[in-house]
DNA sequence: GTGAACAATCTTGTATGCAGAAATGATTTG
DNA sequence: CAAATCATTTCTGCATACAAGATTGTTCAC
């Protein structure tokens, strides 16, 4: 969805539906009134019914018999989720290790190495820097497609668990298993890089996750 | 997208049109007349707008600076698409190992060994058996998000390239393959079960795909 | 008091109207 | 004859209209 030249409104609805569904201002199940969003949001209903078409496509709403709802995930769907990310984020690192270029994965280095000077209280630098050494790896992976499929899983549930500040401790980890995901990604080796990174990505899930019993991630 | 309940036109229109993108009626770049469609289809705008907005959704349509056209795909594009296929399926098969019921994995074996009695030339039963299989591979990871995200990825290009009638040769290489596949997932070795659907998808990626000079899979 | 039949009200699904931006093409000027 | 300017047409983006089906509420029979 790069590339949005036209639909303003549409867009903005958009967006704003979308931000309205992953915070839980629109609750799980709540049906949606177009011509209640459509007043709501001070429009007419044909941008809120477009927009409806394209929650609906990256699923966060379910049709009903009648119109639409929001849809409810399970903790199980949640951690389906997270799998597919888990699968999909650590072919990335598969492939840059394999093919990223000398100067990608320098810069993935680099990136990480600059993240170990965040002052532990600067959640905003934390943050950002962490989305930019994974979406360097993900650059260096050189596959424009797989960088769209997993940010389009990213649009389900980043704004949707609370960030939680994080503690000393959990950055360090966080640290270490970077630091293992560049030395594999130096060292060429493509699939103790995707071990890695399947292994950072399932635990920084569980971090903030009460899963059912029974349930577990691969 | 499952469970459509409603929308009775919309589908069918978004349908037709997804046809007509994916067998080529409609060319790449093709720009896409909202009210020339409307005729064709013989339904108002409205219909017609809504389906654009989930065909750019999958990918099949990219906005114009005025409307939408539909999305040329490069080849280097095209398999972008299948290794993201590559990292789902090669995931299925190593959940698949994991966490398969013993029935689900005796069912793959079941219809790997029932494949094996299909005639070279039942083109029919050749490919559907083929779809079982995978399809069971897919149930037995037993991730619904993973089943969609993998089926979102066959809406592309399925209908795509023409599918040929495969030789005795090629079945046996196939049947090769699933038999090393199923081997993995009965020993319980997710690592190997995926490495074997990840050669077999690739290969067959590249049975009918000829690639520029420079572009590999993984 | 409970349940069925029916009426009134909502809400959607589709069609159409309208203003403005973009593309097209004609006309003028150098 | 080429390029630029301006008028015309086309097409989109958003708003609104309308009918059919779903939902809700009410009345009436028992």
């Amino acid at each position: 969805m790069a590339g949005d030249i036209t639909h303003a409104i549409s867009n903005r609805v958009f967006e704003l539906l979308r931000a309205k569904i992953v915070t839980g201002e629109l609750r799980p199940n709540e049906p949606l009134i177009e011509t209640d969003l459509a007043q709501l949001l001070d429009v007419s209903r044909t941008p809120i019914r477009e927009s409806l078409q394209r929650l609906a496509a990256i699923g966060l709403i379910v049709p009903r018999r009648r119109g639409w709802a929001v849809r409810e995930y399970t903790p199980a769907e949640v951690l389906g989720k997270f799998e597919v990310r888990i699968a999909l984020e650590g072919f990335a690192a598969f492939l840059a290790a394999q093919r990223g270029t000398d100067d990608q994965l320098r810069r993935c280095k680099r990136i990480h190495e600059d993240r170990l000077t965040v002052e532990p209280g600067d959640e905003d630098r934390r943050i950002s820097t962490n989305r930019d050494f994974h979406a360097a790896i993900i650059d260096a992976a050189g596959n424009e497609q797989l960088k769209e499929a997993i940010y389009e899983t990213g649009r389900f549930y980043l704004n949707r668990p609370v960030v939680r500040s994080s503690t000393r401790e959990e950055m360090a980890l966080a640290h270490a298993e970077h630091a293992a995901i560049v030395d594999a990604l130096l060292a060429r080796d493509s699939q103790r890089a995707e071990r890695e990174m399947r292994a950072h990505i399932r635990r920084t899930f569980l971090m903030f996750q009460r899963l059912e019993p029974g349930v577990h991630l691969a």
